[in-house]
Order: C-alpha cells, then structure tokens, then sequence
DNA sequence: CTCATTGATAGCCGGATGGCTATATAAAAC
DNA sequence: GTTTTATATAGCCATCCGGCTATCAATGAG
C-alpha cells in the first residue's frame, strides 16, 4: 500500500533487474561494466535498471574514479518479509477466529 | 528465474492486485462482486486482476451458481519467502568468507 | 418463457515499460 | 591537449498493461 513498498515490488517484478540483484547478492561488489557482462543486455540498459533498483533502495552504488560501484542492501528487502508475515497473520487469525467459533458451537 | 517465480512477482507488482489478494487474506472467501466493492475499478478489471492471481497460483476459484467465490492460497507465496531467503543467504556467505579470510590474514 | 443478475470476455485506448542506438559527461591515459 | 574508457542520458520504437464500456454466457427468479 505504501508507496516505498509499492516501488519495491515494481523493481522485483522484472526479470533482468531481479538478476542484477541477485549478481549483487551473490557475488557482491561490482561495476557497471562487470554487470552488464553476462546480463543480455546493453550497457545503458543495464545502467537504468540499477537506477530503478538504486530508487528503490536495493542498490548503494559508489563512484570511483570513472567507475560506479553497486552494491545491494539487502535491509531494503525487509517490507516484503512483513508484508508475507502480515499476509499469513490475516490468515492465521481468521483460522483462530473460526476455531473458536466452532469451540463456543460445540459447547 | 523461474517462469513460475515470475509470475508471482508480476502479480504482485500491481497495487490494485495486491490489494484485492490482501482482502482475501484478511476476510476469506468472497465473491467477485464482493470484492468489486470498495475496489476502486470496475467490475471487468476486477475480473482480469483475479484472473491473474489465479494464474500465478495465488487465488482459487470456486463457482457455486452464478457467483464466482474466490480465496487466498498463501502457500503460492513460499516462492517468495525462499527467494528472500536466498539473497540473504548469498549475503551472509560472503560476509563469513570475507569474515574468513580476515582471520587468516591475521595470523 | 422471459427477465434480471453475476461474472467473464472482447475490443479499445492512453500511458508506462523495456529494449535499442547515439551521444553527452567525466575521468584516466598517453 | 587529445584520445580512450566508463557510465549516464536522450531519444526512439514496439510492446505490454491497466483502465474503460459494451456484450456474451450462465444461472436464478418471477
């Protein structure tokens, strides 16, 4: 609902930069020019999808000297962790609320 | 990576989606009509909205006369939990390595 | 049988999105 | 100072996407 949360999800939501992502994850630091190796894309493709994921918190870059450095930040994960909890905890509440309803029929 | 992970994070990625699976989780089983109220878009959206979450595993349908009930299936979002999971996984292995490698340099 | 109601589908439209090439900017190298 | 190198931006284009209205199909009501 909220918008951060909201930008979250749009950035995820495509499958290149999800790859990005997860090369930044696994492999940590990198460089435009080492992520755009490998990605299937072109370079200013590439440069635009960190900026997508970088609005969206994913991503620190870091520039040095005439290279920019990404890395991602994972904590920028965390609302889509409470969101899923949250969706199981609606649900895991409407479950008691039957079991008790059920418990005071049967009484 | 997945074409069903895919589908999952697409779903998502749409806030009026998101919020239609949300009432679900919180109120259970309602109609497409139900869930039409207080929607915000019209009937027809409504329609094809579901239909995309049906799609990517995330509602199921029940028809029963002319009305159509839908309800939430959380467990379609284990995928997401896992991949979350996952980059932090990525995460912390290459701290621990670095966090490794720091204490060979140090003897 | 006819009419009303519920939901799904078809068809349209404007705006967002993701890809590309070309170019600008900035820093290093020569 | 000129040229390479690294990244970002601009501009273009095709496609996708989410909204709408109109309509169809199916079921229930009268």
């Amino acid at each position: 609902m909220l918008a951060a949360s909201d930008a979250l999800f749009k950035a995820l939501a495509d499958p290149t930069r999800r790859a990005l992502f997860e090369r930044l994850c696994r492999e940590g630091e990198l460089t435009v020019g080492g992520l755009t190796g490998g990605a299937g894309v072109s370079q200013p493709v590439v440069s635009r999808h960190l900026g997508v994921l970088k609005q969206a918190g994913l991503v620190r870059d870091r520039h040095a000297g005439r290279q920019t450095h990404y890395t991602a930040d994972l904590s920028a994960l965390a609302p889509l962790r409470d969101w899923t909890a949250q969706m199981a905890g609606f649900w895991d509440r409407r479950l008691d609320a039957l079991d008790s309803l059920l418990t005071r029929m049967d009484q």
